[in-house]
RNA sequence: GCGAAAGUGGCGGAACUGGCAGACGCGCUGGACUUAGGAUCCAGUGGGGAGACCCAUGGGGGUUCGAGUCCCCCCUUUCGCACCA
């Protein structure tokens, strides 16, 4: 930049290296301190850091300094989320090892992060892909094992073509891949499991406590684990058994003309098995198979009149049992009862095979039924002893009906699925168990682990896990009976890494145990969580749920690890989303090559709050590097003020000036704290700025006026520390302080000096405003409406009118009603 | 289709519980200092009007002394889920 700027690769090196030398963001061993556990989400070691990083860590930087310097013993730790595929995929590429291209990667990253001027807690730093670290994966997986939280099951997964693994449910968005966006496809193979199902109430339950989270994430996370109150009714098909449907809709049973199971449900070759048409029907069951493999946009709804029929244990009518392409089979039972008069896919389905629909609910308004379905609620029609009842209440009745025939009963269902964590790949953490032909499958004992990945490993990408050509990894010993055993090859999602590495940042190089339980004692729950939208719900569900499964271990005391959680908006150039694809990324670190890294923060702590996007431009980083300079040149020029001695100041204009600091501290210390908002404080340090420049002259011409510039350019700096704290360092110690100034009394604002004595009322006439008073703070409303009137423009407003009212807010409006 | 969030100058964005709409910054215009300036400083900058004033927060209603803010309807955009029975 220019000539005439600060020289901030000096002052930056400079204050980076004194904070390295004095370990200045390490935690302190006092725990009679309160405690600050300020975390942002740790990044994959991709190679550089990208201006994401840098608004995500600028963000939490400033509320970490803040509550240091407010005195909190602060935790604000940084690491890895080193494990996962594109290390494996840039090893295939370069032919060198995962870990090495994870390691450099890291070593790159982590200078990125100091010369940002990050203050974070080095010496906690972690990587997932330290053994000591996944060893505790494994531990966790053989609990959840021993609890039957883990477990083991073939069926259809969704497969990734590209990535060559498979994906959780939470991995498939839009129908494809979340890393890549490949198509998804569904492969039927064993996989491990883990139970996140048995806690969908408890997660859905503890929303509540979720006090600080917004609001469309919980919306998010609601909808994902999906919960469905209905009821479960079984129907008797003749020669095959019972059939158990789930139905939302119990109130509209008597209207069901046809049951549909989904043609993978267990029954479904039963069924067909020995009728006219079975080869008809196998093809059938094939063809839907095939559709659901390539997981195409929503076929057509097509069935299949099985030949059966089933009982309606309400009813005693027997209806036609067909198998159905748009019955779900992972959803609810995989089986339901169908009322075309009341659900538009029943009713599609009907018209199309000409089923009879039948009207059970009345409704508000006629419906042509023949057209369409009336899906609403209302009273209940020709459904025997129910009938008249409104919906409500007639599906509380029938639910007591079929439970006490035991025929059914009141149901929960919820979308949420289990989560598949096994992956067909290589850098990740290896799944402890052993198959034995004996034993079958057992869990490597505890003492054992970590199940250490091995190194010499061939990495094709094609599909097979890479583990399984490693003899010397997969042959082993049974730890039930002692005999030859085969490890498991597959690795862990990579999710199951992330979804506690902030337990492990309280006591990192613990070895006893995956944390020590009094460090997670004082440090949880996390004060505050700061990432992307993008993790709504995969990782902060799983997060959840690691930690609810861990209490019940007895090693986390909260049922809930984060209340608090600020979702930042992307970084976008031309608007969209900075990427490598599209060519529109702006590398951080030519942006604090040219204006330094105190510039960058300013500006996108300032170009937007941080749940917006913030589009970039390089115009709005120069204004905060020209800001920067202003105050680096008051500063300079006030030097030889913190050498005189103190005196009072008393004079008007810096009695004034005074006044605006206070209010400016003030501000600037509520926008930080409670609304997390950091534009608005940068703004006020500006408007402050401004202020003080105009005032400077008179203030410095009257008695003591010397000292309130001082304690101006004092607090400046203060307040402006946590945002450009490098700079800042720098002028506190040109000012005669002992640095660092990052574990300075963060300034106090004084009520008194921050008050108005002159209060400017507005004046209106019928809402509008038409003028102003000026008056002594809490002036009585005859005195305002005094002056008010005797405004000439008021007082024309109101010529010739009647005064029908006067509404008076104190110090700030009077409004004149007239008629 | 269902669910959620958001619409304010040329741009990013301010406006705490309803109380001067447009703070602050960018950009732009004019000026000063300069051999020069894409440096720095000063002034101006929503629209209309000569002016008193009038009009303006996606559109339309409403509540209120007073609405960007609260209520109802509509439009647009973004995001999430998507045959969930």
């Amino acid at each position: 930049m220019s000539e005439a700027g600060y020289d901030f690769k000096r002052i930056e090196e400079k204050w980076q290296k004194y904070w390295a030398e004095n370990r200045a963001f390490e935690t302190s061993e006092d725990r009679t301190r309160p405690k600050y556990y300020c975390l942002e989400m740790f990044p994959y070691p991709s190679g550089r850091i990208h201006m994401g990083h840098v608004r995500n860590y600028s963000i939490g930087d400033v509320v970490a300094r803040l509550k240091r310097m407010k005195g909190f013993n602060v935790l604000h730790p940084m690491g890895w989320d080193a494990l996962g595929m594109p290390a494996e995929n840039a090893a295939i590429k370069h032919g060198t090892h995962p870990e090495t291209w994870t390691r450099d990667n890291i070593s790159h990253m982590r200078e990125q992060l100091k010369k940002m001027g990050l203050a974070y807690a080095w010496d906690r730093e972690l990587a997932t892909c330290d053994p000591e670290y996944y060893r505790w994966n494994q531990y966790f997986f053989i609990r959840m094992f021993d609890r039957g939280l883990a477990y083991r099951k073939g069926g259809l997964v969704n497969w990734c073509p590209k990535c060559a693994t498979v994906l959780a449910n939470e991995q498939v968005v839009g129908g494809g891949c979340w890393r890549c966006e490949t198509p998804v496809e569904q492969r039927v193979m064993e996989q491990w499991f883990l139970k996140i199902t048995a806690y969908a109430e408890q997660l859905l339950q503890d929303e509540k406590l979720l006090t600080n989270w917004p609001e469309h994430v919980l919306t998010m996370q609601e909808n994902w684990i999906g919960r469905s109150e209905g009821a479960r009714v079984a129907f008797a098909i003749d020669g095959v058994g019972d059939v158990t449907i789930f139905t939302t809709r119990l109130d509209t049973i008597y209207g069901a003309t046809f049951v549909a199971l989904s043609p993978e449900h267990p029954f479904a070759q039963g069924l067909i098995e020995g009728s006219p048409t079975e080869a008809e029907a196998r093809q059938f069951i094939a063809q839907c198979a095939a559709e659901r493999m390539a997981r195409g946009e929503p076929a057509e709804k097509r069935g299949l009149d099985t030949g059966r029929k089933a009982l309606n244990p309400y009813t005693g009518e027997m209806v036609p049992v067909f198998l159905a392409n748009f019955v779900l089979m992972e959803y609810g039972t995989g089986a339901i009862m169908a009322v075309p008069a009341h659900d538009e896919r029943d009713h599609e389905f009907a018209l199309k095979y000409g089923l009879p629909i039948r009207q059970v609910i009345q409704g508000p308004a006629p419906n042509d039924y023949a057209k369409s379905a009336y899906t609403g609620e209302g009273v209940v029609i020709a459904s025997g002893p129910f009938t008249g009842l409104p919906s409500d209440q007639a599906r509380t009745r029938m639910a007591a009906h079929a439970k006490e025939r035991e025929f059914g009963e009141a149901a929960v269902t919820y979308k949420l699925r289990d989560w598949g964590i096994s992956r067909q790949r290589y850098w990740g953490t290896p799944i402890p168990m052993i198959h034995c032909d004996r034993c079958g499958v057992v869990p490597e004992r505890i003492e054992n682990l970590p199940v250490r990945l091995p190194h010499g490993v061939a990495l094709t990408g094609s599909g097979d896990s890479p583990l399984a050509h490693v003899p010397e990894f997969v042959n082993t010993r049974c730890p039930g009976c002692g005999g030859p055993g085969r490890r498991e090859t597959d690795t862990m999602d990579t999710f199951v890494d992330s979804a506690w590495y902030f337990l492990r940042y309280v006591s990192p190089r613990f070895d006893t145990a995956p944390f020590d339980a009094a460090d997670v004692r004082y440090w949880l729950p996390v004060d505050i969580y700061i990432g992307g939208i993008e993790h709504a719900i995969l990782h902060l569900i799983y997060l959840r749920f690691i930690t609810k499964f861990l209490r019940e271990e007895g090693l986390v005391h909260v049922a809930e690890p984060i209340p608090k959680l600020v979702t930042q908006g992307m970084v976008t150039l031309g608007g969209s989303a900075m990427s490598k694809s599209k060519g529109n990324v702006v590398d951080p670190d030519a942006m604090v090559e040219k204006y330094g890294a105190d510039a960058l923060r300013v500006f996108i702590l300032f170009a937007a709050p941080p749940e917006k996007d913030l589009e970039w431009t390089e115009h709005g980083i120069e204004g905060s590097y020209r800001f920067l300079n202003r105050i680096n040149s008051i500063v300079q020029s006030t030097v030889p003020l913190f050498r005189a001695a103190s005196e009072v100041p008393s004079g008007p204009a810096a009695r004034e000036l005074l006044r605006k600091l206070h209010q400016t501290i003030r501000r600037v210390t509520h926008d930080i704290e409670v609304r997390l908002h950091l534009n608005t404080p940068v703004a006020s340090m500006m408007e402050f700025l401004n202020a003080f420049d105009a005032a400077a002259p008179s203030v410095r011409a009257e008695a003591g006026g010397e000292a309130a510039l001082r304690e101006c350019v004092e607090k400046l700096i203060l307040l402006l520390s946590p945002f450009a704290p490098h700079l800042a360092e720098e002028w506190w110690e040109m000012t005669g302080h002992q640095p660092p100034i990052a574990t300075a009394a963060w300034p106090s604002f004084d009520e008194d000096l921050a008050r108005e004595d002159q209060a400017d009322v507005i004046v209106q006439v019928n809402g509008k405003v038409r003028g102003h008073a000026s008056c002594p703070f809490g002036a009585p409303e005859a005195e305002v409406s005094k002056l008010a009137e005797a405004d000439p423009k008021v007082a024309s407003a109101i010529a010739g009118k009647t005064i029908v009212k006067r509404v008076y807010v104190p110090n700030r409006l009077l409004n004149i009603v007239v008629r």
